[in-house]
DNA sequence: CAAACTATTGCAATTTTTTGCAAATTCACT
DNA sequence: AGTGAATTTGCAAAAAATTGCAATAGTTTG
């Protein structure tokens, strides 16, 4: 069996379930488990899934793009799109960084609304070219494939020159003491940037990255302006960030 | 047993199956795997499939042709490609813009080139994340969603701190007498600033590109460095283009 | 027709890539 | 904090690719 034959099939595989073991496709396909974790690192490198402990999940941008033909909305993502869009402004000019959360509001925003978009995120870019009435500022640099956003010295320097008015910020891990973190060093400098060029900053975040604490911490829960979840202001698990400065919707 | 039966073979293979293996070929054919591996070679050299590891796998927008035994002519962009790919040295800087043929270059170069990329157009910037040894350079700018590109003063600002050894310019026409053009006004700024940052500057045409006059010229046939096309160097169309200081390929 | 040239093919030696294994480490979950 | 599962790392065997070379067949040229 070919490398990337095998490869084929695991992203496809990925395709239709969302998410494979290693022990799964080891089966499957009927080679050492050594070999899937090869291809599947060598898969990830290429932005083309997410590998995680024991297995791997699909590319949340690629999946995306497919789902959203077929009219599959995701109920979480969908509450919390619907908050978030109360904050936007007609006119302003909004910062967006990486991740699937941002992703997904920016294909939501209302056709009517007219604003500018500032993003470092190319997925981002070409996805609004569906609103004729939104001007995109695309921010350069190097490209961080893992990733699929710009990033480094370029970027910073680029941010310089705006003044947003709001300032969605991608988020890995949030947690009531250890504030807000990100797996990437590089790029949690590079949201701290974007904080100081925002008038406000709002972070939209899914229930799982809730109470975990990722390795760079961007800044504290203290230093947000809006915080957006999709639960019940009365939940429990919301109640730590209660005491603290953030709004909650 | 002829080469071009052999390769027929391959191809319809390939048709049916999606892949192959060199082992298989050998013993089907009957011949050195040596001349397998050669017949493999210059398949891929037609762009007809794509060798990989130990066989090859099927050229998806091809075999569809190929497994209804069509003879299949040879794809102008991969002669193009092929061409192309020749002017890329190792450890380059290369720029690319927007458009058709630049992305399919862009896709198809090897993925053992270790170069860096600099361009105005996300989409390729997020297709070259495939090629692990290519580093990627987005340049900023406001996002011309028609022709998905960066466009504007930024854009061109960021270009000042480029040297680049050769420059891609896509194209949407060229005149032996008039030049070579674009529909874009703005995009022909930033197509001359591109060419003065770039030793080198190559232009890659289909054939339907040839001979026709858009609305705002670039430079002169003269200006570049290197003309690609699919074209033999004898036809009679590239008769006009011959007296020029520019290198026919 | 023969000599020179070219293209094709197979073989062998060398290098590179891939693959699976095992030991040591890290991770996730109770 | 401990425990089993998963990962990382180094290593070695196997598979495949590359290269140079020589033999053969086919083509061109004088």
């Amino acid at each position: 069996m070919l490398k990337e034959e095998r490869q084929q099939l695991i992203l496809e595989k990925l395709g239709t379930d969302k998410k494979v073991t290693l022990v799964e496709l080891g089966q499957i396909l009927n080679v050492s488990y050594d070999s899937v974790r090869r291809d599947v690192i060598e898969l990830e490198d290429r932005g083309l899934l997410k590998k995680v402990h024991g297995g791997a999940i699909a590319n949340s941008y690629l999946s995306m793009k497919a789902s959203r033909g077929l009219g599959i909305a995701n109920n979480e993502f969908n509450i919390i799109t619907k908050k978030a869009q109360k904050l936007i402004e007609n006119h302003s000019i909004v910062l967006m960084d990486g991740g699937t959360t941002n992703f997904y509001i920016a294909e939501q925003l209302p056709k009517s609304l007219e604003i500018t978009v500032v993003t470092n995120n190319p997925h981002l870019a070409t996805a609004l070219a569906e609103h004729p009435k939104i001007e995109v500022i695309l921010l350069g640099g190097s490209f961080y494939k893992r990733y699929q956003i710009t990033l480094g010295n370029k970027t910073m320097q680029d941010l310089e020159h705006i003044n947003a008015d709001l300032y969605f910020m991608g988020i890995n891990s949030i947690h009531s003491q250890k504030g807000l973190a990100i797996r990437q060093y590089e790029e949690s400098l590079l949201k701290q940037k974007m904080m100081s060029v925002a008038k406000k900053t709002v972070s939209c975040v899914i229930e799982e990255k809730m109470n975990r604490i990722e390795n760079y911490k961007v800044c504290d829960v203290d230093d947000l302006d809006y915080l957006v979840t999709s639960l019940n202001p009365n939940e429990k698990i919301l109640q730590p960030f209660k005491g603290k400065s953030v709004e909650i919707l």
